[in-house]
DNA sequence: AGATAGATTCAGGATATCCTCGACTTTCAG
DNA sequence: CTGAAAGTCGAGGATATCCTGAATCTATCT
C-alpha cells in the first residue's frame, strides 16, 4: 500500500524473487487499503505511513478492531524517533525502513508472517530504549507521549478546525477539546497552532492536503 | 543514485522492460555518484534529492562544470515550490516525483537523453502559476496572489510567531501585521493558522522545522 | 479489594491573540 | 484624473491560550 507507482514496483520486484511471496492486493490510499485487506485478506500488510485520504497509522489502528489476525508492516521513509513511538501505539507488527535493504525487507516479512515482531536495526535501539523505560507493555506508559484522543484532536487542530468545530465533529464540549488543546501543548512544548500544524505533518498525523 | 534500496530496485524494474535502456552504475550518496558519472560517463543521470553525503542539488551543480554533456534527471517525493527553484538553478534538466507513473518515467528520461527538459505535470503547474503571478519580477503583481510584505507576514505567522512578534520583527504596529494577515486569508481563501502554515509550507515559504 | 495512575470529560475565570469590518494614505498604471 | 492595489492603523466581537479544579472511567500494581 503506497502512493509511489515506483515504489511498488520495487517491493514487486523484491518479492518476486521469494516464490513463497505473493502480491493479492495493493491500494493507493489509506481507505482503498482497508477495503481491500478485509476483502481479501492476505497473511500480511505492507503499509506506507504517508498515504492519501487516510494516513496509513491511522489505516492501521483500524483493522486492528476488525481483523486482528492480520499483521501489519510499517515501511516507509521516516526515521523520526516521532514515529516509532506512534507505530507501536498502532499496533503495527513490524517497522522497515525504505532505506534499508531488500533482504531486511523479506526478512521482515517473514518474522512478521510468523507472528513475531520486526524493527529495522537502526530503529531497534531506540525501541529497546523505550521498553526499558515502559518496562511493562503498555500501549500508554510515557507522559511525553500523546493519548488517542489527543491525536484525534491535534489532527482536527492542524486540519484547520476550531474548538467550536472539533467539539462538534468528536461529539463533546467545548471546553473539553479545550483542555486537550492545552494538554497537546504542554506535553509538546509547542505555543502556537503553526507549530502544532508541524508536528501533525511531521509525523505523519496529516498530509499536506 | 538513490539511497533507498527499495526505490532503487523499483527504478531498476521499470527501465528492465524496455531494452534500449541500460543501468551502468548506482550510488547510494552524492560523492559516490560524481564518482561514478565521471568514471561511468553515462547518457543520463536519474538523481534523488535527499542523499547522504552530498545533497542531490549540489552533487548535480558540480558534474555539469567537469561534465556538461551529461544530462541529470531529478527523481524526488518533494513536490515543494523551493525545490522547484534549486532544481533549475542545480542546472538538471528534469524533474520527476515518484508520485509519478513508470511510463511517465521512461518518457522522461528519453526526453531527457533527447536533449530536452521535462518536468512532471504536476510540478510543470506549479511553476506556471508561479511565474504568471510574478512575471517580470515586478514587486507587484496579481490580485490573487501575496504581495512581498505578505509573503513575509505569511511566513512568520507559519513559523509560529504571534502578531506582536511579527510586528517588532519587522518594525511595523500590530495592527498592519493583523490587517496583513486578514488580507492573506481573504487572498487565499483560507482563515485558519493551520491552513496558512500548510500553504507555506507547499508553497516553499517555510520548512518543515 | 484497595490504591494508584492515566485518560477522558467538563467547568470558571483571566488574559492574550486572532478575526472581521471600516478607514486613511501612498503609489503606480491607464 | 481615476482606479486599483499596497501599506498603514483602529475598534469590537470571537477565539485561543493559560491557570486551577474536579468527576468518571479504565487499567495496573500492591
Amino acid at each position: 500500500m503506497d502512493d509511489h507507482p515506483v515504489v511498488r514496483e520495487g517491493v514487486r520486484s523484491c518479492l518476486s524473487r521469494h516464490e513463497h511471496l505473493e502480491i493479492v492486493g495493493e491500494a493507493i490510499g489509506g481507505i482503498e487499503a482497508l477495503e481491500k485487506a478485509q476483502e481479501l485478506l492476505p497473511d500480511i500488510v505492507l503499509m506506507d505511513i504517508n498515504l492519501p485520504e487516510l494516513n496509513g497509522l491511522e489505516a492501521t489502528r483500524m483493522p486492528r478492531r476488525n481483523l486482528p489476525q492480520v499483521p501489519v508492516l510499517i515501511l516507509t521513509v521516516h526515521n523520526r524517533n516521532e514515529y516509532v513511538l506512534q507505530i507501536r501505539r498502532s499496533g503495527a507488527d513490524g517497522y522497515v525502513l525504505k532505506e534499508a535493504s531488500p533482504e531486511e525487507l523479506i526478512q521482515a516479512i517473514e518474522m512478521v508472517d510468523a507472528n513475531k515482531s520486526f524493527f529495522s536495526s537502526k530503529v531497534i535501539q531506540f525501541v529497546l530504549d523505550e521498553y526499558t523505560d515502559t518496562a511493562g507493555q503498555t500501549p500508554s506508559a510515557r507522559g511525553t507521549e500523546l493519548s488517542q484522543r489527543e491525536r484525534d484532536v491535534l489532527t482536527r487542530i492542524a486540519q484547520g478546525l476550531s474548538n467550536k468545530q472539533i467539539a462538534s465533529a468528536l461529539g463533546l464540549g467545548v471546553r473539553t477539546v479545550e483542555t486537550h488543546r492545552e494538554r497537546i501543548m504542554r506535553k509538546l512544548g509547542l505555543h502556537t497552532v503553526a507549530e502544532l500544524t508541524k508536528f501533525a505533518i511531521r509525523t505523519g498525523l496529516i498530509d499536506l492536503g
